[in-house]
DNA sequence: CAGCGCTTGTGACCGCGTGCACAAGCGCGG
DNA sequence: CCGCGCTTGTGCACGCGGTCACAAGCGCTG
């Protein structure tokens, strides 16, 4: 196992882990915010479209900066410019899909994922009687061009949606084609170099626990169901 | 995070959220060492495979009970029961999927879905034209008929796949209909009172965390949302 | 221009989760 | 039957994240 690196530069703002993970909710909540044309929002309202609480809000938007003003609020074009600015979103991420079967075509067609920022500019397969089909604009590419096309085109983020077993295989050629952020849907574990971002969504999971949760749920007998 | 409800019963054995949420790691874990016909697993190999460390493993199963002899490991198939029984997997869940665009259908036919435990027993969409449409071993139902649907099949656990602007309203039609546990893949903020257990899935969310981690090229743990 | 109401920003506290390190305990070999 | 090596189970300390509550500060009004 290798040690940990030391962080030799020390990040001026870093904003907690936390935080980063509820920048997309504020933002999706600003969105709709803006759309209304409302001038300024409180931490109050932002906290009810969210789903979390106020406190959380203030804390979390104040490691962005100042960017409120007492007594009024935070002015909401200028908020949706700073957290879309924090959250990368003004800039365009190409994304390629590393596998093709039912999620990953359902992923490639799907509208919202392409909405703000993220662009699919590559389908990838290992299949050859898949490679050459055209899914939406695209056309399914093998893998053994991975490398190439996330050169050519600058791929920065990959989305594996293989089966399990192909998955560690494809995570290790997207490292070593240069990707440093993978979104991993294959349900199984993805070792990759501490350098890299890995995210990963489990159905399997989820719906395990779910299923705990429901298993254990206290019977109490006829609470009033709102 | 969903809230802990008021211990005011205290329970016997109360297993952490964050145990919980690795349950489903080691339990596949263990199904590939089962597999392999091996007798027994030290909480150092099951760590290896679930891509934790081994003290979590350990303090995670003692939640469980004593499961483990000192000196040996863990009884593969003894662990892979416990386990199971715990997660509620030694029965069987009805899930219903509301909404059949590309993801609902992707779902629908994701083998990997109804693996263990987790059988679908019912498609629903609100758009009169899907309904009637054969997708697998299923017909898509009328929104309507949501009701009758989770009584007389003993529907559990409901899959949002829908939009986003009908994710609140299907949400609520499943809670009066007596489902308790909800997995929402729909890009928006959805609330259900607390004795309902809400899991969600957002590809944006996930992206733009991606995005931020890229943006900042900082390396972040690669720590498990699940 | 002073006072008042409203909302932000943050200091302080607290509880959960994590990781370390070690004692407890099991089995095997001599 | 004793000692040794291996692995579990856990006490402890620490840090992150969440919540509360309040001071600071802005704008409006009289």
């Amino acid at each position: 196992m290798p040690r940990r690196e030391e962080p030799d530069i020390p990040e001026a703002r870093l904003i907690p882990e936390a935080t980063v993970a509820r920048l997309p909710l504020y933002y999706r909540a600003l969105l709709e915010i803006a759309d209304q044309s409302i001038g300024t929002v409180s931490s109050e309202q932002l906290a009810e479209l969210a789903g979390v609480n106020a406190a959380k809000v203030r804390k979390d938007l104040s490691h962005l900066g100042s960017y409120g003003t007492r007594g009024v609020g935070y002015d909401v074009e200028h908020l949706v410019g700073e957290v879309s600015r924090e959250l990368g979103l003004t800039r365009d991420w190409p994304v390629a899909i590393l596998g093709l079967g039912n999620l990953g075509r359902a992923l490639a067609n799907y509208r919202g994922f392409g909405a703000r920022g993220f662009r699919i500019v590559a389908l990838v397969d290992a299949d050859p009687d898949k490679v050459g089909q055209a899914v939406g604009d695209l056309t399914i590419e093998p893998v053994e061009a991975l490398s190439s096309i996330v050169a050519q085109r600058r791929v920065a983020i990959g989305v594996i949606a293989t089966p399990a077993p192909a998955a560690q295989a494809v995570a290790d050629r997207l490292v070593a084609a240069g990707v440093a952020s993978i979104l991993n849907f294959a349900p199984t574990v993805v070792v990759v170099p501490p350098e890299v971002t890995l995210r990963k969504v489990d159905l399997a999971t989820e719906l395990q626990i779910l299923s705990f949760y429901q298993q254990h749920r206290r019977r109490v007998p006829d609470r009033a169901r709102v």
